[in-house]
DNA sequence: GGCCCTGGTTACCCCGGGGATACCGGCTAT
DNA sequence: ATAGCCGGTATCCCCGGGGTAACCAGGGCC
């Protein structure tokens, strides 16, 4: 659903911090661990994933759980509130879809008039 | 449908930079000069005011026409991809209506117990 | 000439997100 | 004992969004 996310700075609706929405997207179908998140977001250093998590789960978006087992852990969830926040991404995500190459076009138009200027003076 | 816009950076769920979501429901019901949108969006300076304009305009969102009549002036108005991004807008909106106070009661209960962790060492 | 309206621009500064890199403490397995 | 894995911290730095304040050019008006 959710296949062709980036970092939100590309897009013009964005949640949360640059890599919440892909946080989001990972954890939609069950808790990951933090190393687990670490293989799709490898482009994101741990101090940036700490950061973005925390802040996801200070908002009450995603829950942290630690297993103090043989093998201890940490494992990240959706609470019903970051779950409900899936619905509008996934609304997002469409938009993107359908209007990103329009949004690109626009752009280079932009950019190409405003050169032009440029050398009319 | 926008009555509880709040800058951007207050929402989860946001829309091009700090202004760009109210700057959109300004313009929803028909083109406005730039001294009107100076109106309900007293708090931002003529410079920002124009920054978020003229990204909107590069991004093919909005679109700029400068009438110069007798009395000139300029008038921003939405393009149909502008207008299409009213949609998610809204979904955003109803968002955060339902959730607000959620995602304020779980910051809250957050940063309490995190200075009740202090407190314990 | 002097003033206002319109739609900006210019210069300056500040803060915080986020990147690079390195380090760390607990536990286990061998 | 030492080498992993795990889930992070610590430190430093940079850049850009966005805020303040002041200034500006063209036209109309009186």
């Amino acid at each position: 659903m959710f296949d062709e996310l980036c970092p939100s700075s590309y897009n013009p609706i964005r949640f949360g911090d640059k890599w919440a929405a892909l946080i989001l997207a990972c954890l939609e179908h069950g808790p990951r661990r933090f190393s687990e998140l670490r293989v799709p977001l490898a482009r994101v250093t741990p101090k940036v994933l700490t950061q973005s998590l925390r802040s996801l789960e200070r908002d009450g978006m995603v829950k942290r759980t630690v297993y103090a087992e043989a093998t201890p852990h940490v494992e990240y969830e959706l609470t019903p509130l970051g779950r409900s926040l899936l619905g509008p991404l996934a609304v997002a995500c469409a938009w993107t879809r359908e209007h990103w190459d329009e949004l690109l076009d626009a752009r280079d138009a932009y950019d190409h008039a405003a050169s032009e200027d440029r050398r009319a003076g």
